[in-house]
DNA sequence: GTCTATAACTCGATAGAC
DNA sequence: GTCTATCGAGTTATAGAC
């Protein structure tokens, strides 16, 4: 069960994955991943048959990994503030795992969406709406503050996930060197939802 | 003074303004935006000589038109909390008047950091460092609750810009029209300097 | 399975008629 | 100013030798 074999499909794969995730699937050329990879174009074609394949192989393969983990996250029955703590948990671990994926949502979000969330999704979208009345229900009972799910929703998933697409603007624009903005990343798993439930806990 | 001479290259901007935006500039054809305008190919050259040309014209054009409000509200002498309230307003209004904009800074910075922060501040960047000073002032003197200023910061970007780069996600994937999701955002530029205010306040 | 060579195609850009 | 037609560079994809 030792495998030398996977090695081929495994290097263009996580080449692939390099190389698509800065430049984008436009941006990135075959030559380019063949390079990184170490081998030659055609083997590209000869493990994934087109760039079109190797770009959907690559990135919704990943990302289907994380989608019932996220669904699941969601769906939870768990005290409100025990559910925040760990919505952001999974967000920021999934972000500082797979540096690469928030960039890649966010554009091809944008250029398909429906595509897209499909994909993604399968019919099964994360049930958003019971989170909703779960936060409606903890105003109505004023153990929190007055706010309406949908900003408080935003709120959450905006901190957890934009830091990570912003990190070229950290580390070049203001003096946060790589291994502060790894330090920071990690920090921000308790202190993400610390800052939030600090906004409307009463 | 009156101008359907203006049609042509205005008609070109905006249509490559959507096209760019979307696609982003290595994922837009000259075709496409042409189709878009409801012109030829060769037009688009005769006006702007080349692709990137018109990409530049288009973008950054309109980014240094910003990036001296942002400095001016960054380095503002204003008391913390009117000062995040001022931030707020700023970048939202910015992002509801170009909705485009801020999917287009993403995707570029995360493909070409040093030259498109170059190009979008020309070596004058942000105080980010004096605001930072402020934050520190502030929990010092015990006037709000301890926080690091990298992350006060990033909160403050994050609720301000990411629901604009998630929009398609919310109209699609949530039950969240378009009338419904321009009206949250109004609400947010009052809405998220609460949300920060009331978490780091004491 | 891996390579070289090349075919097929896309797209930015230009020439030239009107 | 606007169009049609076409060139040429660069890239995806395939054929075929090893």
């Amino acid at each position: 069960m030792v495998n030398e074999e996977q090695t081929t499909e495994q290097l263009i794969l996580s080449a692939a994955k390099k190389i698509f995730s800065t430049q984008g699937k436009d941006g990135s050329s075959m030559q380019e991943i063949a390079d990184e990879a170490g081998i030659n174009k055609a083997l590209l074609h000869y493990y994934f048959r087109s760039k079109d394949l190797l770009f959907e192989k690559v990135f919704f393969d990943e990302l289907q990994k994380f989608s019932p983990i996220l669904k699941t996250a969601i769906a939870s029955e768990a005290p409100l503030f025990e559910k925040i703590e760990k919505l952001c948990e999974t967000y920021i671990r999934m972000a500082i795992d797979n540096p690469y994926l928030p960039v890649f949502v966010i554009s091809e979000i944008n250029k398909q969406p429906v595509v897209f969330i499909h994909r993604m999704f399968q019919n099964d979208l994360p049930d958003f709406y019971k989170f909703s009345m779960q936060i409606n229900r903890e105003v109505e009972l004023g153990n929190i503050k007055p706010i309406l799910p949908p900003h408080l929703i935003m709120n959450i998933l905006s901190m957890c996930v934009f830091p990570f697409l912003m990190k070229p603007m950290f580390v070049h624009g203001m003096k946060i060197d790589k291994d502060l903005y790894d330090e920071l990343m990690q920090q921000r798993i308790k202190e993400v939802p610390a800052f939030i439930i600090q906004s409307i806990k009463k």
